[in-house]
DNA sequence: CTTGACCTTCCCATGATGGGAGACCCCACA
DNA sequence: TGTGGGGTCTCCCATCATGGGAAGGTCAAG
């Protein structure tokens, strides 16, 4: 398989495929004529990636979940562990977004929205209340 | 003052507060050394960017809100919208990474999470299962 | 043998933030 | 008056994941 096949099998850009060779993710053959070569397995690798980039997985630990696949010796609590870590950071920032909607929600609530100028979005923006809804 | 107080005095460091000067956020006086001189007006208006950074607007938003607040013939429904829009946008993401923090953790909790390598996790990341959960 | 579709590498951009180098400035203290 | 330490200036580079685009090589079909 050249790169534009192995981009529709496994639903990954040329571009991000070339670039997860340079940090190292994959290594494909060369051909004579300079093309990258793509194995089924280099594929499954390009799929692996494509999934763990879905459930929201850095680069970094996309590279470590690949080396525990590889290892069959390895201990699942280890690729447990950094599933649960991840879990952990995407529930903060989720919560931390929804505090952040909240927080509008309540102030635009409160905003009239007509071809008056007041508006209470503008002014706790200015000169936020140090009481009210914590941010 | 110089910009290490007004960075102490509206909580955004000096490499930010240049970095909001040259993208046209605002426009500190200089002084005969080169030094940026900034009144309270302009700790007024980085006191402003920062929290509608905490409330987690890009940039490009701080913008139109700051144009809008220096407006005083402003209507407040264009400040609505931009905020609404936003609250929109948060929590789509606030969703989506919930989605996947729940995927994972539904993945988890079928992994034993002790020395044998057999793990849903992984298993399910090389190969993924049409049906179960959507993502 | 040309044309078009593919591949290659290289540089640049995003958005928000920070680090650091090298040069300049200013004030206080000896 | 000199010097040291702390401020500031600009400029370049890095992050993270992704994409755009240019300039040039390759291949297959017409």
């Amino acid at each position: 398989m050249i790169i534009g096949e192995a981009a529709a099998a496994s639903g990954i850009s040329q571009k991000m495929i070339r670039h997860y060779e340079s940090i190292g993710l994959l290594h494909p053959a060369r051909r004579e004529n300079g093309y990258r070569s793509y194995g089924d397995a280099d594929v499954a690798v390009l799929r692996f990636i494509r999934h763990a980039r879905d459930l929201g997985f850095p680069l970094e630990d996309v590279r470590r979940l690949l080396a525990l696949w590889r290892d069959h010796s390895r201990a699942s609590a280890d690729v447990r562990r950094i599933a649960l870590d991840h879990v952990a950071a995407l529930e903060e920032k989720a919560r931390s977004l929804q505090a952040m909607a909240a927080s509008l929600r309540h102030l635009a609530a409160h905003c009239q929205g007509d071809a008056r100028p007041d508006c209470p979005i503008i002014d706790e923006l200015a000169n936020p209340e140090p009481e009210g809804t914590q941010r």
